[in-house]
DNA sequence: GTATAACCGAGACGGTACGTCAGGTCTTGAT
DNA sequence: ATCAAGACCTGACGTACCGTCTCGGTTATAC
């Protein structure tokens, strides 16, 4: 009941929140500059957040929504990697992710409630998609059986983690793609037909 | 000329900086804190930091300060890689890093000043050091020409700065240390003899 | 033609209000405080009363009812008096009264309606009494003509209104009866017969 | 030690308050008003005053200084009292005290510090001023032993309170001397040499 | 042997932003 | 037309720290 929620101060909130992360960095944010910026004041904003970091997980979510039902599958693994890589790289190229990450995640090893929903909304999903190429590629027989998943991921999204927070680096590019999808079949004792 | 600057408010400053990081996380920090810890006041700290993230800085070149002298060479790449990275997963693994690793990364990607001390005194000497071993192996024959020495760091330190960072991983431990050496031999063209 | 106001909510609200005015005093009473002790809503009290003033008024107008058909008449001006100065006295001994009046005196100096509502309905009715009192002793022959009304006024109100608002003095207690009215008597002329 | 005060921002602060309460009166300042229109900051105004209330009585402090060195005497107990109205209703007709007067007493009502700080720095010293005339008078032979002194205070300052809080009154005006100090010297007993 | 210059603690400065409370109003669905 | 519920936007609250400055008072080196 009650009077419904106006749903474009969500809406200002978020394009706020982004144009503010793009301009200035994380720690730069203020709720009082995302307020102000989207037309609105501080307690509409506590209204539907808890703070910055959690603004910053929902704009992620808004704008990296993943659609589970529209699941990758090239019909071999090293494609699908590809395809995997491909996202990834875009996600983690893109200037949203890359001035946000760093901050983010130091609002979630601090802050227990965000990190399981971080962990549920954002990360699960994506991990469950790679665990499932995993296991049709040794469905398929592509690869023997116990494949190491977590060291898979491990080698797929660290050194991306890497480019995007390591300052002195080469940046994002789709060179990364290949290399780390030809590492990845290897630590899954991939061979190739 | 003048009243010299007392070294034990220094070590104080970098001590307080220290507990106050394993107990509340990078964020939390502020100036105020940290003096008082100390037992001295803010300007006291602003004399020797610039702020937090030069502070953070500076204590993480103390703690883990790198003896450029003492280079490792155990006679062929495989034992250097693991050399490499039984520092790394210590280094990693140690609280202070991971507490503070995301919150200082942030603060460098908004900090141009501090970003250059940051990889001069930091990254680069511990580049230069892989540079070296990979570059000896190339000499020794151990793998071909033209080592893409950049991507061996992704792989080393990737996987590593993964597990540091994100939520919901299994922690840092020694079996890392093999499978991102294994990896990292095979990037490289390495055939074992 | 619309559903009709439930009529036991204008009592739940001036209840609400006198527990809060006694518990905590004027200044410290809220819309939200009042209509959440009277179990309803903002939106119910605003549609009742313009604000905390008018509604304090009307618990005063309520509470202290003035009944204009039983008018004061002793028979001579001493006993009339005393009898308007035991009531008085009640009245700003009345914690009700004692804890509202200064609060509500200052809303009354800013607020012009309120200042008209107050004068006309609480004011008026009773400095009309001790008019007709003093004008029936004159009829009497028990003071001389001319009698300065206001001025008698001041003289029975003014220590009351004193002791009521003024800390660091003893209260209001029955003694101030005898001596307000003997003061006042000797300002009207009066000469014991 | 520490950095001194800038003494001017206190004058600042209380010159504004002195504005809006004339302007807006006691109930409409706020903190904030009151120090954008000093030209500083609500931290700089919470470093000298604990809210509004000391804030005003500060104000009425320093603009009604009260002098103890300087004590009326006139030599004989009429003209006494009539020094003291004559400065009683100079006070209660400056504005300045008739817009606070009302809210100021109401949160003096609330909060005991601010009460003990007003009893001891405003009005004892008045109170003592006051008894002493009292005194003199009964040690001149001009009046009877035992005076009730605070009766006496009473007579003196509850009408002028009454016009100045009272709407609907006729103002303060010089005929209440002679009227309040005519009351007092009958209720002290006082007879006409 | 005494300036002088940089330090020390303390605590103020002018500020920004915090997270909260309450204001008075409006909208909804239901009675 | 009223009800409760609960949103809206506004404005102010009192507080925490920021980074800086001004003190009165130590030290030491450099004159």
């Amino acid at each position: 009941m009650g009077r419904p929620r106006n749903t474009e101060l969500d809406a200002a909130l978020l394009d706020a929140a982004e144009e503010l992360l793009l301009e200035r960095g994380f720690s730069a944010i203020t709720v009082e500059a995302v307020a102000t910026r989207a037309g609105t004041t501080r307690p509409a904003f506590y209204r539907r957040f808890d703070g910055i970091p959690q603004l910053v997980l929902s704009l992620l979510l808004h704008r990296f929504a993943i659609d589970l039902d529209r699941v990758i599958d090239c019909g071999n693994l090293p494609a699908d990697l590809e395809a995997i890589q491909r996202d990834q790289v875009e996600l983690f190229a893109n200037p949203l992710v890359s001035r946000s990450l760093a901050g983010f995640l130091d609002a979630v090893q601090t802050d227990a409630d965000l990190r399981a929903v971080f962990v549920q909304e954002f990360l699960a999903p994506r991990r469950y998609g790679a665990g499932m190429i995993i296991h049709r590629a040794v469905a398929r027989g592509e690869i023997p059986d116990n494949p190491n998943v977590e060291w898979a991921c491990d080698l797929l999204t660290g050194p991306l983690l890497m480019r995007a927070l390591m300052p002195g680096l080469s940046g994002l590019d789709d060179a990364l793609i290949g290399q780390s999808v030809s590492s990845t079949l290897h630590a899954l004792g991939y061979r190739s037909p």
